[in-house]
DNA sequence: GAGGCGTGGGT
DNA sequence: TACCCAAGCCT
């Protein structure tokens, strides 16, 4: 049997049932892969749910504010997907009659959609003859035909598109493609994979050869950078407090916060009453430590030591806003763990 | 082409 | 603990 035939097998024997694919609409197809990019499915389950359920049609996630779409996004991370999914609904009702667009060439023009995406939406809602590729396609095809270049290296994802392609044009295109991330997913993960009882380690090289530790080769590793947050959640003489949204480039943008001091190191009692007090003169009531002691956020790529201090200003807020609307923004999730447990007592 | 961009789970 | 990884994309 060719890989092709023994994968499939692999498959029709382990699928995992998920909703996104008992469908073929175009909509909830793109809208699963969107949610699934660098993530799990058990992470983005309820995500798909709830959008689903809130929009039907991506007409009705066209008509929606970006506010709103951002709140159901809350939690999910890499927030730039949810701004380019609202963008593309839009592009799509407006510019496309709300037709979803039907070949890998039409949909990769798209916002928020790569090759990856633009690949499993056209082989998945409309069986174009074209591969996947992403984390567990590298894994499995560098294993079992012993591919050895550095996948941390853009040039090389080209080796494995055309591998792929060459794979899909004598089975199902949605099939396979659906197969081979399943197979990464299940049995061919990245550590200490079971062999075992593995229906195509006969004629795997990795397992002949015994370097399934050793692939895929990735070379380079992420820089983690640390910064200092100090939160300060102002209340004034109503109870009201205020948050700001977080504009420009960097983390968590457009998500929302309380008025941010970024210092470069940590930030004593006495150094912060000083700042306050200079911030908020002849205002400035009462301050306390809610954090007692920082929060350390973990990002990819920085580490962030969060402390929120609670702020106790004689005034009352023009713009205040009260614990119930402070619910409706969107917050990056350290933000909302530290709302939800403050503000429940 | 390298680096930025979240959150959560596993080892 | 620290590190890796997860249905990547954008600049």
């Amino acid at each position: 049997m060719m890989f092709s035939e023994k994968l499939i097998n692999w498959y029709l024997q382990n699928k995992r049932d998920l909703p996104w694919r008992e469908t073929r609409d175009p909509y909830r197809i793109w809208l699963s892969e969107i949610i699934l990019q660098q993530t799990r499915v058990n992470q983005g389950m309820p995500y798909y749910e709830r959008f689903t359920e809130r929009f039907p049609t991506i007409g009705d996630l066209a008509k929606a504010e970006e506010s709103e779409v951002m709140k159901l996004w809350q939690g999910l991370g890499y927030y730039s997907r949810a701004r380019n999914l609202h963008a593309t609904a839009k592009t799509v009702t407006q510019t496309h009659k709300e037709i979803f667009p039907q070949s890998y060439d039409e949909i990769i023009k798209l916002k928020g959609i790569g090759q990856y995406t633009a690949a499993a939406i056209a082989s998945f809602a409309f069986e174009e003859k074209v591969g996947v590729v992403d984390g567990n396609v590298f894994r499995v095809l560098s294993r079992y035909f012993g591919i050895y270049d550095d996948i941390s290296v853009p040039a090389t994802r080209k080796i494995f598109q055309e591998l792929a392609n060459d794979l899909v044009q004598n089975v199902s295109p949605s099939l396979f493609n659906q197969a081979i991330m399943d197979f990464g997913a299940l049995q061919c993960v990245p550590k200490n994979p079971d062999c075992s009882i593995c229906n195509l380690s006969d004629s795997c090289h990795a397992f002949r050869t015994g370097t399934v530790n050793e692939l895929p080769v990735k070379t380079k590793k992420i820089k983690v950078t640390d910064r200092f947050f100090n939160y300060l959640v102002l209340e004034d003489l109503n109870g009201n407090t205020i948050v700001e949204q977080r504009i420009g480039k960097g983390i968590w943008q457009n998500l929302y916060q309380f008025p941010l001091i970024e210092t470069e190191e940590y930030l004593s009692m006495d150094e912060i009453i000083l700042l306050v007090s200079q911030k908020f003169p002849s205002l400035f009531s009462e301050i306390t430590d809610v954090t007692k002691g920082e929060i350390v956020h973990k990002l990819s790529h920085q580490r962030l030591y969060i402390k929120f201090w609670k702020v106790k200003l004689n005034t009352v807020f023009e713009r205040g806003i009260t614990q119930e609307q402070l619910k409706e923004y969107a917050f990056p999730i350290v933000i909302w763990n530290f709302i939800t447990s403050h503000y429940e007592k």
